[in-house]
DNA sequence: ACTATATAGTCCGATATCGAACTAAATGGA
DNA sequence: TCCATTTAGTTCGATATCGGACTATATAGT
């Protein structure tokens, strides 16, 4: 039966992919983190970028769940954000039960900062695939997060 | 001037996969996390799971570097395999020094339950991908993580 | 309007991660 | 052989993560 899907293997490729993933993360993560100054780590980096790139004002919840990690967690993020002076928490006038979350212009120093200090670690890296393949397994993996996003009921 | 590579769009091509992978990595470490029994992580499942694919009795230090994490980290890990009583921990007979990780029975049958427990989420979401894009996907970030491991110095 | 439920955020406690310092054993050079 | 250096592993302390419980506010149903 030459068009039955073999399933068992199937799952096998997945998790290899999911593996390999993992220690991408891992590693790069601990890349990233090496040009960070002191005691911030990539996802303060992150939250700032995102904030940026697509806009400042949401609330720790839009964040957390942006991110895929618990509000408890996020909190804990924005705190030390907040304490660095990189961004603002400010009342959300719309909702008393919620904040906002605003960029500062150290905050954004701080990201233009760090992206030229981790530029020459991308450099690095970067003969390892071309920008067309890049490019392609970015947008498969687009599909496979929005996949697994969905799977979370 | 064509053929001049335009390194920071390059450098940003790289960022949004790394932040992709990211995602990826914290989603379905959830995912699979979610299926494991009580106390036990994805670490724990990855060094059972690797010592079967490769071989037991391999030293902490051969496996802290094999999932790229600092021997601190191993130790811990290791430590709660053995308390669950998945792993044995005997003296290295080639070395004082050293330890060997031995799986049990128990060990062994927790993989095996650990991958049926998590099968059936793979396969919710094994649409995603075709099985000749996860191998293709596969192999490039192979080639992605061993570029990265080197860079590490 | 009133009450039940849902939601935003924080606090707390438990545990994971990981760097620094330490101990014991192996290795290498004189 | 002896000593300096390297290596394997653990312990300890600091911090990140995150679930559960809590407070305050909003929303929905009657």
């Amino acid at each position: 039966m030459p068009d039955t899907i073999d399933q068992p293997e199937i799952t096998g490729l997945y998790f290899q992919l999911f593996n390999e993933i993992g220690i991408i993360s891992q590693l790069s993560r601990a890349m990233f983190e090496a040009r960070l100054p002191d005691g911030l780590l990539l996802t303060h980096f992150t939250v700032i970028n995102h904030l940026i790139r697509v806009k400042d004002g949401q609330t720790p919840l839009v964040l957390a769940r942006a991110f895929q990690v618990p509000k408890t967690s996020m909190t804990h993020t924005l705190a030390g954000l907040e304490k660095r002076g990189l961004i603002e928490m400010r009342a959300n006038p719309e909702d008393a039960r919620s904040k906002q979350v605003w960029l500062t212009d150290a905050g954004r120093a701080f990201r233009d900062q760090a992206i030229s200090g981790m530029a020459p670690d991308v450099h690095q890296v970067s003969d390892a695939l071309d920008p067309a393949d890049v490019e392609l397994i970015t947008s498969k993996l687009e599909i496979l997060r929005k996949r697994l996003d969905a799977a979370r009921d």
